[in-house]
DNA sequence: GTCTATATCCTGATAGAC
DNA sequence: GTCTATCAGGATATAGAC
C-alpha cells in the first residue's frame, strides 16, 4: 500500500516488504478476518518466513495498528500546521481529512473495526503515536482553538466537543458511503450522482455548517 | 439482547432464542471473529441444532444485520415522527441517538463492520427496511428539512449533506470513545470524566453547533 | 427435535533439512 | 535465511441414532 514513507527498515527490504503485505491484508479484512497465508502471498514468501521476521500474527497486527495511527494523526498533523487563522485551519483540515480518506475509506473502517475490540490496544498504541509527535496534533488544534475564542473570531466552545464534531462529519461520508447512496437513493436527493463532485460539496458543506456554528 | 419486540418468532420460541444469542455474538465479535460454537453456547443448545433451525452461518448473520438495520432506522423514526418545529426535531434527533448508542456502542460498530465487509449486503437489507416503514424515515427527515427551509427557520442546505454531519456528530463520540479518552488525557482537557454528564454536554454541544449552523 | 460422533477443511505455528 | 513437511487445534457443517 505505500502509505509510510518514513520505516525504520531499509528499502526494499524483506521486513519492510511484509509488513507492507501485512498492511493490506489487515486492513482489507480486520484482525479475525486476516489470514497469515494471504499475507504471505501478498509478499510473495511463505507462511514460515512470515514467523520468521514477526513471530506471530499478533506482533505483525499491532505493528500495522501503530503504522496506520502514526500516518492518519502524522497526516492530519501536517495539514493544520502554521494555519494563521481559524478559517484557515478549518478548511485545510477539513479538505486534507476528505480527500484522504475519500481515497483510502478503509483506513477510518480500520480504525473502527480495532475500536470494536475493545480500545486498550488503540489507546496504548496512540498514546505512543501523540508523544512521538512534536508537536503532537492535539497541542496544535488546541492551541488553534483557544486562540481563536480569544481574538473573538469564534463563541466559546469545548475543543473537544468541537473537534468530535469535525471529525465525525469528515469521516462519516467515506465510511458509510454505501448507507448514503442507499438513503439518497430513497429520497432522491443524489440524482445522477458524480463521487468526486460530491465531495467537493461535502467539503464546502462541512466548512460553512461548521464555521457558522462558531463563529462568533 | 432483547432489542426487538416486534419478532415474528413466539415468545420464548427456539428460533427467538437462537436469534438472540446470534445477534450477541456477531454483535460482539463480527463476522470474521464470531463462532458457531459460542452462539451455541449462549443459547444452552448444541451446534447441530443451529443448523436445524437455521441452515448456515450466513443465513445467521444476514438476519442479524437485518434485524440491527430494522431496530437502529425504526428507533430513529420514531423519534423524530411528528416534531412540529425543525428546532425539535433536531433536539429529539440528537438526544436519542446519543442516549441510544451511548448505551449499545456496539451498535454502530457493528455497523461500521458490516461496511467493512463491502457495502453491497447491507444496501440491500438497508433498502428492504426503508420499503417496510410507512412512512420511512427519510421521507420524515426530508420532509422536516424543506418546511423548515419553506419558512424560513433555517437557510437553504443540502438535506443530505445535513443528515451526514449529524450522524457523524452523534456517533462519533460513542464509536471513537476510546480515542477521544486519549486526546481528551493528553490536553488535559477532560479533566475528573464523569460520562453521563459528558455526554449532557455533548447532546448540549451538537445541538447548539448545528443548530447555529444552519439558522437564518 | 435433539443429541453424539465425525467428516472435511483451515488456521497459526514449528521442526528440521539445506 | 529460506524452504518442505507437518503438527495440533479449531472451524463449519453433516450423518445418523434416538
Amino acid at each position: 500500500m505505500m502509505l509510510f514513507d518514513d520505516v525504520t527498515s531499509e528499502e526494499g527490504s524483506k521486513e519492510k516488504i511484509i509488513l507492507e503485505a501485512a498492511m493490506d491484508e489487515f486492513i482489507a479484512e480486520g484482525w479475525a478476518g486476516a489470514r497469515m497465508q494471504s499475507i504471505a502471498d501478498r509478499a510473495g514468501i511463505n507462511k514460515p518466513l512470515l514467523h520468521y521476521y514477526f513471530r506471530s500474527k499478533e506482533k505483525l497486527y499491532n505493528q500495522t495498528v501503530y503504522r496506520v495511527m502514526a500516518y492518519f494523526f502524522g497526516f492530519v498533523l501536517g495539514n493544520v500546521e502554521g494555519k494563521d487563522s481559524f478559517q484557515e485551519f478549518l478548511r485545510a483540515f477539513i479538505d486534507s481529512v476528505i480527500d484522504e480518506t475519500a481515497e483510502n475509506p478503509r483506513i477510518p473502517l480500520f480504525i473502527m473495526q480495532e475500536l470494536s475490540r475493545g480500545g486498550e490496544t488503540i489507546r496504548g498504541i496512540l498514546s505512543q503515536v501523540l508523544s512521538e509527535q512534536n508537536p503532537p496534533v492535539t497541542e496544535v488544534m488546541r492551541t488553534n482553538l483557544i486562540r481563536a475564542m480569544e481574538t473573538g473570531e469564534i463563541r466559546p466552545v469545548n475543543p473537544i466537543q468541537f473537534i468530535m464534531s469535525l471529525l465525525g462529519s469528515c469521516l462519516y461520508f467515506v465510511m458509510a458511503e454505501p448507507i448514503i447512496m442507499e438513503l439518497g437513493k430513497q429520497t432522491g436527493l443524489l440524482g445522477n450522482f458524480d463521487r468526486s463532485r460530491f465531495l467537493e460539496e461535502r467539503k464546502e458543506a462541512v466548512f460553512t455548517l461548521l464555521y457558522n456554528g462558531v463563529r462568533s
